[in-house]
DNA sequence: ACCAATTTGTCCGTATGTATG
DNA sequence: TCATACATACGGACAAATTGG
């Protein structure tokens, strides 16, 4: 059995090459994967939009002179790229890969590679920050509203810890489209959909947890309201060091890593 | 041609539904895609590890009670997520998806919804701020080692603007790795992957910013070196605002949308 | 160094179900 | 209702690469 070469990657490709070797083994590319290839570039160059017709299994294979079943390995690949989708009429559409579809391939990475709960502390720290900041700039009356609603809906829901935590995930991706930011939003949404549900736990093992919640809640929605930085990050930072309060009273250490569980009830495979 | 719902998906899933339709309409999962979450559930229950090998083509098929071909597919969807990939034998093997992949795709799905470098020099000013804060206090003498390293190799590249832009994403991915945060690095590298390459157009344009790079290069390291967090965060902010500096000098506009461009040299599809 | 077995990559032909007109 | 077009899946086939004797 050979050891795979997971490479982790960080840093430009400067493989190292053993010096008695000059030349890498050459390898061809499958067809399938041509094929692939072919059909994302034209996805990302633009000359094919999100919304067009690629064209039916047959024609592709006559386009590129390979047989129907390579083209449909091709077209797996790419399915699960998100770059291309089926329409209601089974037929090939272009498409473009959605946010919440790769955010929860990060969050899944995250679990099998074993993250702790004190890295997506810190982590959220930094991201719920920096999304709270920018939101206070530039927060639209339209999203102050939504923050209300789901406020709303929180406190109708404070005996029922799987919709509150629900509600505590929905509220803090709203804080990050608020921010106007979709860099932003989309950087804090793997770790979110991690750290957010474990309010769940919180909630029931700690009696004041759901008040905590909801006062920060409405605190923060109060801060953005008057477009006050100072108020509105002070209290986003004692809302996540409550989260770290209670999660310890619950009898959890910040250093265990996040349980597998997790991958399981993220994101129901399509 | 209908158009396609592309649900951008904040909030947990509370679809509308016509009051005169009581049932969804029922669908019938196609084959390979059952074959495809069969394995991976597997491997997210950790029933199969990375490096376990899967088994031939022909033996899924027959366990699976399907053709072959029918096992490809399932098999390309699940080599696109990254959960199984070829080993030099041309074997299947089990596989732990690669964060550098994840990221290429995020950075790409990023250009294809055109996003500004405004969002992308929020973003990175907040991930950055974060990296280099945790990286204080943990840093050991071996990223010490490689950031000195990185900075001798810029040094002797300060005319090589190519050169110097890929030392400079480096730089940046070695601090977000010496922060020993895993969360964090991983949430950086899709908005790094964007934003780092452009030193390259700054170094073209500016005749001072290769300068200007290497000597907030330099006093990073040596904060570090001192466990300044103050020191360092000063640092990291006037890096990153000589960057902003250096683009609108160089001509460009902060609103302007990344360039689908990269999205062609991010990541050849391997 | 040669050979046999195994396995992948690709291709072909066909049957079936379903959606559209 | 019928006919057409298409996706899904199946079975079989062969060349090329790899492995193991």
């Amino acid at each position: 059995m050979k050891p795979l070469p997971l490479s982790s990657s960080a840093g430009t490709g400067l493989a190292m090459r053993a010096v008695s070797e000059r030349f890498d083994k050459i390898q061809v590319p499958a067809a399938y994967r041509l094929v692939a290839e072919a059909i994302e570039r034209e996805i990302l160059t633009g000359r094919l939009r999100a919304g067009e017709a690629i064209g039916t299994e047959a024609e592709l294979g006559r386009q590129f002179g390979v047989n129907r079943s390579t083209v449909r390995e091709g077209i797996r690949a790419l399915e699960e790229g998100g770059y291309v989708s089926r329409g209601p009429d089974r037929r090939l559409y272009a498409s473009l890969p959605r946010y919440s579809r790769l955010s929860s391939r990060m969050s899944r990475a995250m679990v099998l590679h074993e993250v702790t709960f004190r890295e997506l502390y810190d982590a959220t720290m930094a991201l719920e920050m920096a999304s709270i900041e920018h939101a206070c700039a530039v927060i639209t009356p339209e999203m102050l509203a939504e923050l209300a609603a789901n406020i709303e809906a929180a406190t109708a829901a404070q005996d029922d810890p799987v919709r509150l935590s629900e509600l505590d995930s929905d509220f803090h991706a709203l804080l990050a489209r608020a921010s106007g930011n979709r860099v932003l939003e989309l950087a804090r949404e793997p770790a979110g959909l991690l750290f957010f549900p474990t309010a769940e736990l919180i909630c029931r093992r700690v009696p004041e947890g759901a008040r905590r919640m909801l006062e920060a809640h409405r605190a923060l929605l109060e801060a953005l309201r008057a477009r006050d930085v100072k108020l509105a990050t002070t209290w986003m930072r004692r809302h996540l060091v409550d989260w770290r309060k209670g999660f310890e009273r619950a009898g959890r250490d910040l250093d265990e890593p996040v349980e597998r569980v997790y991958a399981r009830t993220l994101a129901p495979p399509a």
